[in-house]
DNA sequence: CATAAATGCCACAGCAATGTGACAGAATAG
DNA sequence: CTATTCTGTCACATTGCTGTGGCATTTATG
């Protein structure tokens, strides 16, 4: 309880290689679980240069390690989406941006949201976002840019996995190259003529 | 070395359940593993049906169970690219049969073989199918299917992803009307008109 | 029915990964 | 420089999965 009385000065401040530590864990531990969802603790921790007891300091155990993970993903995405304005730009304009956004996003943060459905906070931010592109596709069947008559939930998968796929298998592309692909594969399909 | 005197009747022939169990391994093997690449031979096992110790009575090992798998996968793909007559048929008769095959094969055996690059064997085999389906391409694109001029290996990487989307995607379409989906989304994308 | 094949269950050793404790040494902030 | 924070390392208990042996029981097949 004598804790409570020291000053902020007293109290010792977070050091900046302790943060670059955190920060290393948490982007490479991402790689290594998108590339296998079972890579210990102990090669996520070797792969950042770190002990692996210093991951154990930093997260009570693997489940929230993952979780921190998951979250900077879904954060992220959260900023992505609000930067594209899927709900007032002009759907041209706000679907190139979006794509382009979460492109970086996926360099980043490789994860797969569908492995985290346990913790309900994540899911449930997760869901929003589901929603909001959902949404947003709505608007552009309506406004005449995708094609109405479609299989329920085609465009809300397909937009995804063609982000994915450019993502890795694309990479010399910076993201608005990349977004370009993405959008034209999306609405012209690769048909000659 | 009495046992090569044993003539035909006296040695036991292969059960008819035993082989049903055999299957069941397999097919049960190929859905948990694509949902999970970390599953257990007991989890399998109990969900197959069967004790963990029977599995094991036929694998030696956990890889061998997965090389079984795995090459259940490469062989059902073989027999989907012969039927397709990728080489001769029309390009776009031979696109519409190739991807309804696949799309059974992946409903069948949803296993990725990205994840199986240790067996050489099955590496290989993969690697001609890879061969087969990206020559198939490019004479689409030489006889003016598809439009030249894209990211190398756009068109290699898309196709896979559709299937392999619609495949778990859309469940209820039938192989044939699944496979309508994937080449009017690979040739002409989602844009209205 | 009688034989051979196949399975289920119990038990056990080995291994890899998780998670924790303690302590000496390196790096940083004031 | 000095106090504090952070890290690396050795050690240890625990857990879950792999892989194996033995034996009683069930089931298919001729």
């Amino acid at each position: 309880m004598s804790q409570a009385a020291h000053s902020a000065t007293t109290l010792g401040a977070v050091r900046a290689d302790a943060v670059r530590n955190l920060e290393a864990v948490l982007t490479t531990g991402a790689r290594m679980l998108a590339a296998d969802p079972g890579a210990s603790i102990a090669s996520i921790a070797t792969e950042a240069g770190v002990d692996r007891r210093t991951v154990y300091r930093r997260f009570a155990s693997r489940e929230e390690l993952l979780t921190a993970i998951y979250e900077s993903r879904v954060t992220a995405i959260e900023r992505a989406i609000e930067d594209a304005r899927l709900r007032e730009a002009p759907v041209a304009v706000a679907l190139h941006r979006y794509v382009e956004n979460i492109i970086a996003v996926n360099r980043t943060w490789p994860v797969d949201l569908a492995r985290m459905l346990s913790d309900d906070a994540i899911r449930r931010r997760r869901d929003a976002c589901v929603t909001e592109v959902d949404d947003f596709l709505r608007r552009a069947t309506d406004e005449g840019l995708l094609r109405p008559g479609l299989p329920a939930g085609w465009a809300s998968a397909l937009l995804p996995q063609l982000m994915h796929l450019v993502s890795r298998q694309l990479p010399e592309l910076s993201p608005a190259q990349a977004a370009d692909v993405v959008v034209d594969t999306l609405l012209n399909g690769l048909r000659a003529s």
